[in-house]
DNA sequence: ATAGGGTTAG
């Protein structure tokens, strides 16, 4: 096609080469593959050496098919040519592009692009301020996000609609606050944009991470009787909220309701069922979850499979777990680095340490990378096997690997360290630089207060809960127990016992079961009933049981007292509530 | 004709 001049002749291509170029560009929107980036990129170097150049609104289409496949730096790369070869920006290209410097972390590379609408003459529009609002949300500066908002409602730049307020109710949510997002959805009903199922959806689910579950379940009624129906996701955010409380009952109820309505429950939230009845140690109701999806035509997936595995393992029922692996595999479902972790979890509560490493060895061979939960879970069962150098080993290794322990590890490597008496190295450990960053832990201090008093050294213990104090860590009702016992081996009983009023009336922590045992023990071993009898009366009042030890040690006093002695009232009770 | 958001599972 060699046109030279201006003719009918190369009108006539130009068109052709449009509707073509329009075609393909349609094509790829629908198209899913490994090669659909390369072919827009083909199709992108095409357009951008034709003569005379498409479309502005053909590169608009076609760039955003790349957007939508999250490459938004060769998207970016793309305008960057087309300027080059001289095609100019609109506020369209330049919303995208905003959109693009957002989603890269360069939020205020977008406002820099604001000002060069403004300057090229054009007011931006609606769409361009989302965007902008969006990309502080992503940058977590949704105060700044909010301010932009109200300042469009109060210069009356523009009126919100659907996407804008879907964007500042989702970042309302996530830094929690999700008051504000009710109040925005309620202001919403009062106005003219009316909310949407989504909008509803996004304050549900964050009241039910709020743990606000009947807060949740209210407004869900609420927007029933408004007239918005709820879908799948509503539903699974609610299943999901009573799950979490423990209210699997009505979890299950819940699916039942949303089916009566005609909203099909998902493999989601069947997973979600599955996945709580697991972790509660109800495998075998978790089967029956899984029964129920499968005669729904659903298919179980790998995340099905790995919450039966945790809960086979959590169990110490290693052989149903390696049987469930069996399922996987006949359905050539790939296993996972999560599927290996609860095995490897299993076998080391099992004591079979040589298994769970060669577990581990043996997914590294096939070419799976070992996270930090993993690694965290090896070193807890060689701790646990009284193996601490082959514990010291493999944190070592992590570290030489590239993986940045967590506070767990930390946790594990302390406790590890401590219980294999060796516990001025871990206080070594903690003293190191590496960890500093991580130290901020009450849980840690927990550990080494726990461990120097479990080896005689209350001194180091007491100096150790002192030092939380001046760093400003809020000492819990663990850290309370520590010193409490920690006070009682060392015969201050005084002492033990204004601390448990301490923490509850000056810290507002609240002694739990374990508390109470422990302070109880100490003073039935000291034989100082009577202090022991008011504590013993105390938590029974507060909903609490005995131990096993500690009610021994009560059924052991019976023959040195008598019959309508305040001991036998107690254990009376304590076999009343039994 | 072309741009922007949103909720569910390990």
């Amino acid at each position: 096609m060699k046109c030279t001049r201006i003719g009918l002749c190369c009108y006539s291509t130009a068109s052709a080469s449009t509707s073509h170029f329009n075609q393909r560009i349609l094509h790829l929107k629908n198209a899913s593959g490994a090669t659909k980036l390369n072919d827009a990129l083909q199709l992108f170097d095409e357009m951008l050496l034709r003569q005379p150049p498409p479309n502005i609104t053909q590169f608009t289409q076609l760039i955003s098919v790349i957007v939508k496949m999250k490459h938004y730096s060769t998207a970016l790369s793309l305008f960057r040519q087309m300027r080059l070869m001289g095609i100019p920006s609109d506020p369209y290209t330049m919303t995208i592009s905003i959109n693009c410097h957002c989603r890269l972390n360069q939020v205020t590379y977008g406002f820099a692009l604001l000002a060069t609408i403004f300057k090229q003459g054009h007011p931006p529009s609606l769409a361009t301020y989302t965007t902008l609002i969006h990309g502080l949300v992503l940058a977590d500066r949704v105060f700044e996000a909010v301010e932009l908002f109200k300042k469009l409602l109060r210069d009356k730049l523009c009126d919100p609609d659907q996407f804008t307020y879907g964007t500042v109710i989702n970042g309302l949510c996530k830094v929690g606050h999700t008051s504000k997002a009710l109040e925005l959805l309620t202001f919403m009903e009062s106005g003219s944009c009316k909310p949407c199922v989504q909008h509803y959806s996004t304050v549900i689910d964050s009241l039910c991470k709020d743990r606000m579950v009947d807060d949740a379940l209210e407004l869900f009624t609420h927007m029933t009787e408004k007239g918005v129906l709820a879908n799948v996701i509503t539903y699974s955010s609610l299943v999901q909220g009573l799950c979490n409380f423990g209210r699997e009952t009505e979890a299950a109820k819940m699916l039942i309701d949303m089916e009566e309505v005609g909203v099909s429950p998902s493999v989601v939230t069947f997973n979600i069922l599955v996945n709580s009845f697991c972790k509660q140690g109800s495998v075998k109701e978790a089967e029956l979850a899984v029964q129920a999806m499968v005669r729904r035509g659903l298919h179980p997936n790998i995340i099905t499979y790995n919450a039966l595995i945790d809960g086979y393992c959590l169990r110490g029922e290693i052989e149903e777990a390696e049987n469930v692996i069996d399922r996987v595999m006949e359905q050539d479902i790939v296993p996972n680095i999560i599927t290996y972790n609860s095995l490897i979890n299993g076998y080391c509560k099992k004591k079979r340490i040589d298994e769970a490493r060669h577990l581990f060895q043996e997914i590294q061979d096939e070419g799976l990378i070992p996270d930090v939960i993993t690694y965290n879970t090896m070193l807890k069962g060689l701790f646990e096997s009284g193996n601490p150098a082959a514990a010291r080993e493999l944190f070592n290794k992590m570290q030489a690997k590239g993986l940045t322990p967590d506070i767990c590890t930390y946790r594990i490597l302390l406790h590890g360290m401590c219980k294999n008496s060796q516990c001025s190295d871990a206080l070594a450990l903690f003293r190191s630089p590496e960890s500093k960053e991580l130290v901020e832990d009450v849980g840690l201090y927990n550990i080494l207060i726990d461990g120097y008093s479990k080896c005689g050294k209350h001194d180091l213990a007491m100096d150790l809960f002192d030092e939380l104090h001046v760093k400003g860590l809020k000492p819990n009702v663990r850290t309370y127990t520590v010193m409490i016992s920690v006070l009682c081996q060392q015969g201050l009983f005084g002492k033990a016992k204004d601390l448990l009023r301490k923490m509850e009336e000056k810290n507002g922590c609240l002694p739990d079961s374990v508390t109470y045992n422990v302070i109880v023990q100490q003073f039935l071993k000291q034989k100082a009933f009577q202090e022991a009898e008011i504590l013993l009366e105390e938590m029974i009042s507060r909903g609490f049981t005995t131990d096993s030890t500690t009610f021994e040690m009560l059924l052991n006093q019976i023959p040195s007292t008598r019959q309508d002695s305040p001991t036998q009232t107690i254990i009376q009770k304590l076999i009343n509530i039994k």
